[in-house]
DNA sequence: TTGAAGTGTAACGAACACAATTACAGTTCC
DNA sequence: GGAACTGTAATTGTGTTCGTTACACTTCAA
């Protein structure tokens, strides 16, 4: 199964950007489709993330903590801790192979650049700009 | 667990680059630490590719079919189908929220975007960028 | 001060992805 | 004809992810 986890917390802020009040996460479990247990675990990181502040009890629920021109989807990516893009082999080398040997150093280079890559592009969006698309879209 | 085609792929290439005859899949399965089965299921993606070329029978094995310099790890990525970077939520909308009804449109964008910067990396990369870094940390 | 309506979080299960492994047919060379 | 390979199907074990149930805790309002 593929992780979501960064879709489900982009779908939720956005929805929590159009919101005027709190919404609870029996709400945006229906937006999004899926069970409100997952939505509060993804809120615990966003709002270690300070994107969001939730409140617990009766009429609880959850907002954003900051306009939506000042989220970034990198901020949203960093708080689900998202697994890396490309992932090296891990397990042992052969030593008497120098590529064997050379490896897992070589594709840690290449597996951050392409993080930073993805990173970049996600610095450059923010829930603004997605709030703008679906206002658009109708 | 990960997906570690992309890794083992690159590896394999590698060690191709450096063989100045072919090497059979036991031989690649040693550098890797895995099994030849694993590498044989590789090295069909990268043969559709036109990346290498194998022999069967006797004395049969894996040679690369291109120069090292003409080989860019774009060209490996695309080879073994790597998994998307971002995967967005497939299931239906929920009709009455205008988030839910465009999200998926929104984070396919988004998505082909990280896809895209991704791919730009790893365009400038070429196998023998990373032979020169094999020999340099001998 | 009690009940209703929320969140926080643990525990467990089902579905899925991936790699490892076994097995064996086919190919090639000697 | 046998040895040494590849190609490929089938099965298994392990880890990941999400869904679900359960329940303690918090808050508000009557």
């Amino acid at each position: 199964m593929v992780n979501q986890q960064f879709t489900f917390a982009v779908h939720i802020l956005t929805a929590l950007a159009f919101a005027e009040e709190t919404m609870d996460s029996q709400e945006l479990a229906t937006s999004v489709n899926t069970n409100p247990v997952v939505i509060r675990r993804l809120l615990l990181g966003l709002r270690r993330a300070r994107l969001v502040e939730t409140y617990t009890g009766k009429h609880g629920g959850t907002k954003l903590s900051k306009k939506p021109g000042e989220i970034s989807l990198l901020a949203v990516y960093d708080a689900v801790q998202a697994r890396p893009v490309i992932a090296i082999n891990e397990r042992k080398a052969f030593k008497h192979c120098r590529v064997s040997c050379n490896m897992r150093e070589i594709m840690s280079g290449v597996a951050a650049g392409a993080e930073d890559a993805v990173r970049k592009h996600l610095r450059g969006i923010t829930l603004q700009q997605l709030m703008r698309k679906v206002r658009r879209a109708g």
